[in-house]
Formats: C-alpha cells, structure tokens, sequence
DNA sequence: GACGGGATCGCCGGGATAATTA
DNA sequence: TCTAATTATCCCGGCGATCCCG
C-alpha cells in the first residue's frame, strides 16, 4: 500500500464515485481509470489462479472476431468480490458479472444476443425490443454497456443464462461454472 | 490536500503516467480521469510535494479502518449524553449523532453519501440535492458540517441510517450497535 | 392555526413458484 | 396423458411520503 497526496476536489471526486459502502479508493480509482481489478488478490475465495492463465489464452482466439483488446486477462480480474458481495439480491450481481464480460468480450458481445427462450429474447440493444418479447420481463440495461437483459426469472434461469454467455463468449467449461457460480 | 492509501500495482500504473518531472499526483490523475483542471488556483507553481511515498503514520486509513485520527477515543468521546437526552425527539438526536460522527471523521464523511433508499438520497453536500430525490424529504444540514441528511423517515429507518454510517466509517459491529441505540 | 415529528399505509422490486406450453 | 421447459403471476419484504398527532 502506498500513500498518494491529492487536492481536495480530485478527492470529493473520486468519493463521489464510490459504489458501495466501504469501498476502497484504490477500487475506485481502478474503475474510474478503467484498468482492471488487482492481479494478485482480492478475489477472496474460490477462483483459482490458473484459470485466469487458460482464459487469456481462450478469449484471444475465440471465434471470428478481429480483436479481444484485453492483453492481461479474464473476466476474473474484471470481478470486484467486494462490489459482488455487496449487491441486494441477485440482479444486482448478475448485472455485474454482464458488465465486466462486456468490459472484456465488448467486440464479441452481441453474439449474447442469439440466447433467448422459446418466445422471450434475454439481451437486446434496446429496452424496447424485450418489452415487445414478453411481458412485465423487468429489462435492464447492463451497466456501461449498449446492451439490456431480462430481468424476471428465478435465479436458477439467471445462472443458466450466464452459462450460455460464457460459453457463447467462448470459456471453457470450467471458467463456464466459475462465472456462473459467482451468481 | 487529502491523502489516499492505493494499491502498489495501481501507484505504479499512476507513476508511469507522469508526463513531466514533478508532476503531482492530482495532475496525472486529473488526465486519467479525464476530469478539468482543478477550477480554482493551486496550480501556482510546481513544488508540491507529488506522490509521497509512505506517507505513514499521519495517513488517515481510506477504507474500513477502525476510527481514525483521533487519538483520544471513539466518537463517544464526542457525544454529550445530557445534550442527547435534552433533544425533543429523534430528529434532534439524530442530527446530534451525525455532527458528533462528522467531527471525528470529516475526511472520510463524503462516503456516507453512498448510503441511500431505493430512489431517495439520504445524505448529500446540499439540501437542493436532497429535495430533488425526492418529496417532502425534509433536509436538515448536521450542524457544523458541510452534509445534509433526509429526515421524513420513522425512528427505525433514521437508527438503520445510523447503523449504514457506522459501518461506511469503518466502525466494528458492537460500536455501530452503540451508535444506533444513541437515537 | 401552523409546524415539525414520525407511524402507517401504499407502492415497488425481487424472484419463487404456479401456470402454461411444447 | 405425462414430463420437461419456459413464462410471468403474485407474494413478500422493503422503501417512500402522506397524513395524523402532539
């Protein structure tokens, strides 16, 4: 930990910034400068070290897209643990997990949008176009990105999906379950 | 000038931002921000100290630290309990409590803000702020600070709001218990 | 009166589960 | 008909702000 002097209004700034209650300025900072959460730690329990090497290599060359631009990593270094566990129930969280696989996959992420249901689509450009699918589907927009998914489905449903994008952005089945179970 | 404790890996990526000699912090962070200039003056000149390196001991901790600053004691220390029990009501309390915990904790206090109802604010730097969120709020400012709070809540919702602040600042469960049953 | 406090009641969001369809 | 898959209704807990009381 190392100790930086700023003035006070880049620190009301950067406070003003906080997304939950106790979160460090370092957290802020990472996601006010885009740069991904801490390599090393942080991510708490499960996740193995190891996956985030295999999905670095998976996401490079994942179907035909032109480019993955993240040099260093999964989605894993994308995940705040703190943020996650903060969250009221689970949209919130599920909404999260979108955000930093779109943060990642953002050139591949429309291909998302080919999971859907028997007649409800899931993700979509617009609010629009899944109101008009179904009804009452509770759509929201994932967070920092162009997309929106549904939001009325058990939790269960909300895993499954989350499977799907993992697999549609192209993990392996291991990281598959890990993203998954951060749900 | 308010200090901020950081990750190494984040102080690195800030350092190796620098784009002349003894570019302070706030500078380089301003530019990765992409936030102005700070409006009023400071530029002056450039000797400020720029990113001190373990600024140590003074440092009041950024995140969940255990009170801070205040060698003395807690903020019961800063609570008159005859004053409390003079109060009408709750309203009177409460505000008593909230000054008490600002004194001791004003450079961290701003985090409080993020601590909010499903679409009201309860805390903010202007009572403007606070009556836009939402109808009849009832915005009081704690006294001698800079902070407004709500005030149209029951007396239950008003000791969760104090149980929230206890905790943004870093308090352990058996002290925010104590601050909540101060209302 | 009128003013401030805050209990109460209505509304909203989450998501389990009942209903529906393949 | 029976089962599996999917939808979206509807209950519950939580929040807001009206409105009653002191």
């Amino acid at each position: 930990m190392k100790n930086i002097e700023i003035d006070e209004e880049l620190y009301q700034h950067i406070a003003s910034n906080t997304q939950y209650i106790g979160e460090s300025a370092s957290s802020i900072l990472r996601r006010l400068i885009k740069l991904p959460t801490e390599s090393t730690a942080d991510l708490v329990v499960s996740a193995e070290p190891k996956i985030v090497e295999e999905t670095a290599k998976e996401v490079v060359e994942t179907q035909n897209s032109p480019v993955a631009l993240d040099t260093n990593g999964s989605v894993f270094n994308y995940i705040n643990k703190e943020e996650l566990a903060m969250q009221r129930g689970a949209v919130g969280r599920f909404l999260l997990i979108l955000a930093a696989l779109y943060r990642v996959h953002n050139q591949q992420f429309s291909t998302v949008c080919q999971i859907r249901g028997r007649d409800r689509l899931y993700f979509a450009a617009s609010e629009a176009e899944l109101a008009a699918s179904g009804s009452s589907t509770k759509p929201r927009q994932i967070p920092d990105s162009p997309f929106w998914v549904i939001t009325n489905s058990n939790t269960t449903r909300k895993k499954m999906m989350l499977t799907e994008v993992g697999r549609a952005l192209g993990y392996n089945e291991q990281d598959v379950e890990d993203i998954r179970d951060l749900l």
